[in-house]
DNA sequence: CGTACGTTTGATCTTTCTCAATAATGGTGG
DNA sequence: CCACCATTATTGAGAAAGATCAAACGTACG
């Protein structure tokens, strides 16, 4: 689940870009054939995206709606002090800014993690396929819905785990979430992500979350290299991060 | 905004109780007579409910929909070591589950901060409403968005505001959806959560949340009577507690 | 091969937590 | 209205998790 390299040939070119949008959305609410092909059928511009670029700024007045195709992106916003709070991570599939459909003024930002690509489709034709089509309207309402729940389960999370378990389990709900909506085979997981993000989405300083780190590494929970993180133990890792996938609303996982 | 005392006649007395899911959608969403004639005319059943008392148990799969009709209440999720975080406020009008109309498994608790009145709503009826009526479905997205944002907020909260911060910035947010959203005049506000309650939703101790408290009181920002807080200056409250109003998407106050 | 960015480590400092005891308060029954 | 009980608030002393500061080390990439 890396970035494609620049000028490599990506897997989904062998897709059309909003079937990844479509297979997210069935999965919470199955949608018919030809609702997928509705959704398909959406006009869009595909884009390339490179890491760090923003996809939505706090007080942007959007008109059209992004979701991710290629790569990671992430959710932030800052403090009067300039303190960055990272409020989740977005992988391929994922809507960034449903959002937009109905409310006028982002109140947060969007930044690519990696280079990647991006649908954007404009407001009008989503909003009225949203609509029109309750299939779809509600797959969109689900989905917006377990962001939802995900933010709580943030504030949970930061408000009142401890450092290890709180990147424990920032680290299984990622994994969890490739493994379930994404095309990654099981196994291993990997999070291209610097310490400094990773503490700004746990509340943390990237100093601590370094000794956290090679703790859970000693402790034979993670491997990483470079910024590079996979977990050989999902076991482990999952009663260490107090992670408990029912807010996901996502099918059950084997492991 | 006190709940009414046992036995005496409340204000709401003379509304017709679904006129405040009507009146606070119609903040966001302009709704026309018909629309709101509509909401009222939902089948319901009011009840009565005692402080502590739980409207929805993380696990439960409930067949209605909850609004909040007068005293306020809460939503919580516990940590496997048995911790509470609380994840958000809420006050009359509040609808307090329109989750349970699109996900199965409710993956939180909401409990009654105090005694007060709640109208279920079976979800058949309700959520064929939303999807016929495309004002009030667009009302109802709206609503939940911004209670996803409010949580993006706590979220901001918890993770990157000090512990006074963090207080000050909950009174703001709760004297401000209550001013925004309520009945109450402006000037003073007054919130009946015990000290514990506020350090579940802070992410601090009970102890603590205590001296920070009589801290803000010690600098004029916070005047306190019994389990009763109110803001004699807003706008300096809201400067100790890096205030924007940006994230409720309401009306700007006067003050 | 030098620069910029990210990681690692040590030493020290602060906020906040923990534990424990005491004081208020509110509600209840008499 | 009063005494009693349970909850909540307050305060102090000591401990600890995590922050801060500062420096050295790696690595990627132009």
């Amino acid at each position: 689940m890396l970035p494609p390299p620049r000028g490599r040939k990506h897997l989904d070119h062998y897709l059309h870009p909003l079937d990844r949008l479509a297979h997210k959305l069935d999965i919470h609410h199955s949608l018919s054939v030809a609702e997928k092909a509705a959704i398909r059928d959406l006009p869009h511009i595909v884009r390339w995206r490179e890491a760090q670029s923003y996809t939505l700024r706090e007080g942007d007045r959007p008109d059209r709606c992004a979701i991710l195709l290629s790569g990671y992106a992430f959710r932030h916003k800052l403090t009067g002090d300039g303190e960055r709070q990272i409020l989740s991570l977005h992988i391929p599939g994922d809507a960034l800014d449903f959002q937009n459909m109905f409310l006028e003024e982002s109140d947060h930002n969007v930044q690519m993690l990696t280079r990647g690509q991006v649908a954007e489709i404009p407001r009008e034709p989503l909003e009225e396929l949203a609509m029109n089509n309750a299939a779809v309207g509600r797959a969109i309402m689900i989905h917006t819905l377990v962001k939802a729940a995900i933010f709580r389960e943030w504030v949970v999370n930061v408000g009142r785990r401890d450092a290890r378990t709180r990147i424990a389990h920032l680290l299984c709900e990622f994994a969890y979430r490739l493994t379930t909506f994404g095309q990654t085979p099981t196994g291993s997981f990997e999070l291209p992500i610097t310490q400094e993000q990773l503490a700004d989405a746990t509340g943390l300083t990237a100093v601590h979350v370094n000794r956290v780190l090679k703790g859970l590494e000693a402790d034979g929970l993670i491997d990483r290299t470079r910024r590079i993180v996979s977990f050989p133990d999902w076991r482990m890792l999952r009663d260490v991060g107090d992670f408990n996938s029912r807010y996901l609303h996502a099918p059950e996982l084997e492991t």
